[in-house]
RNA sequence: GCGGUCAUAGCUCAGUUGGUUAGAGCACAAGAUUGUGAAUCUUGGGGUCGCGGGUUCGAGUCCCGUUGGCCGCCCCA
């Protein structure tokens, strides 16, 4: 046993790992281009007082935070989404709107392990600055979708839940709640699905028991699932606030059906994310079999750069963390096999082979081929097989015979063909086969 | 922060009521094998049995503590 130990909580990775977590974040960020976010990155450390800003004191329990040499309140980054506001807000005046933008970056709370979450992660941020519209949603929510299919999930795999804080809001006030009592029945609706009617407690507790007909509103409200019977409910009710709303809703819904992913959203007023600072449509991310935690969730954020010292600018985000979203992969069986494999490996005869070897092996590199070759002097046979294990496509032999011809013996490791070719032709040759099979 | 459970080779594990020098398979390395692919055979390197203490003539095994993993609760930005 080593006398070090890495952190609780943190991970390394090896090669193989690596590799897997190097494809997502490749699928995700050709995803975010494609719908055309920029890539930006930033500090892993911050100001603590950043998180206290936007998430309250209590947050501290949570994160990684220390008093740096200079007598600074830090802490590492648990999110992203204060980070992206301060950067959005500073230079708000100069940004070409809509700002589209994305990253991915690894953070890190303070809690204690379970499965699909540990002490450090990394999480896919995409966030839309300054359109206030059910424009906005529509892309994200689409670009949340696309990175999902991306890597062959369907709609039988998972979908995503559809609510909005703004609609509840609204709602209750039409039932005639005020708004401390409105974000009372919220807190409640948010746990109801854990908890059942236990949820109405705190409720109960700060302002007596919830008026039965009220209740039964409020549960009627949370069976919602589809469009039309949300226009039901609310139609009945009347008034321009929840009229408006409903035609964000219909805009919404109507885009991301044009766009051939109706089957992916499901109207879910069960959706609310505790966060206070979310002032609209909310939604998340669940497999369909219900085993995992959420995969992503995000949601409109109209006030919070403001609140964080930049300009009024709406702003609508989410995120998708990699470790529940590894899970899920690995469930479906949608783990790429993926070896770091060299697509061209040498196999070579002896010492004076060698030389003739290297010179070849020089160019191919230096043309942007993987290539390998035993480091050390080894018999022929072993040499094929280690072609074989490297996971090579092709093998070049450099052999007595074929140098004395002056060509290479080029194997296909997988049609397990060869042909010989003049040594001169070789980077010509191995083009013609690789080109077009690497990505 | 709380609870459950586990810890023996790189991996999966065996190890009897406590008893000689702690084992197997896989993996890795060398050879059989100096020109053609996951085979076979032989051999080898690898362990302070998570760590610390206790009981005992004797502890991988029993007891206590501790660290870490996994699972759940709280929380989940």
């Amino acid at each position: 046993m080593p006398s070090f130990q890495s952190l609780p909580g943190f991970r390394e990775f090896y090669p193989d790992a690596l590799a897997r977590r190097n494809h997502l974040f490749r699928v995700w960020r050709q995803t975010a281009r494609a719908f055309g976010f920029q890539e930006y990155d930033a500090p892993v450390l911050e100001p603590l007082d950043l998180y206290r800003a936007k998430s309250g004191d209590e947050i501290e329990t949570q994160l990684f935070s220390f008093i740096d040499k200079g007598g600074r309140e830090v802490a590492l980054r648990p999110e992203m989404t204060p980070t992206v506001c301060r950067l959005v807000g500073e230079k708000a005046s100069t940004l070409k709107r809509p700002i589209k933008w994305f990253s991915i970056a690894e953070f890190f709370r303070y809690e204690r392990m379970q499965k699909g979450r540990g002490r450090c992660f990394h999480q896919f941020n995409a966030d839309l600055f300054g359109e206030s519209g059910p424009e906005a949603e529509t892309e994200l929510i689409a670009l949340l979708i696309q990175c999902l299919r991306a890597f062959g999930l369907t709609e039988q795999d998972f979908f995503v839940r559809l609510s909005d804080r703004n609609l509840w809001f609204y709602y209750l006030e039409a039932l005639g709640l005020d708004k401390l009592r409105a974000q009372a029945v919220l807190g409640a609706v948010d746990k109801f699905e854990k908890l059942g009617d236990d949820a109405f407690k705190t409720y109960a507790g700060q302002f007596g028991p919830l008026d039965a007909s009220l209740k039964d509103k409020v549960l009627a409200f949370l069976e919602i699932k589809s469009l039309a019977a949300l226009e039901a409910t609310l139609t009945a009710l009347g008034g321009e606030k929840l009229a408006a709303r409903l035609a964000d809703w219909k805009k919404l819904l109507g885009h991301l059906t044009a766009m051939g992913l109706a089957d992916y959203v499901q109207v879910d007023l069960g959706v609310v994310r505790g966060l206070a600072y979310y002032t609209g449509f909310v939604f998340e991310a669940f497999d369909r079999k219900g085993e995992l935690r959420a995969i992503a969730g995000g949601g409109r954020y109209d006030d919070l750069v403001e609140k964080l010292g930049g300009p009024a600018l709406p702003a609508v985000g989410f995120a998708i963390g990699d470790m529940t979203f590894a899970l899920l992969l690995e469930q479906r069986g949608l783990t790429p096999a993926l070896v770091s494999a060299p697509e061209v490996y040498c196999v070579i005869g002896g010492e004076a082979e060698r030389r003739a070897a290297f010179s070849d092996i020089h160019t191919l590199r230096a043309a942007g081929f993987a290539v390998d070759y035993p480091l050390k002097e080894l018999a022929f046979g072993k040499q094929f097989k280690a072609a074989a294990e490297s996971g090579a496509r092709l093998a070049l032999i450099y052999g007595g015979d074929e140098l004395a011809k002056g060509v290479v013996k080029i194997r296909d490791l997988t049609a397990r063909t060869e042909h010989e070719v003049p040594r001169a032709d070789i980077l010509a040759a191995v083009r013609d086969t690789l080109t077009g099979e690497r990505t």
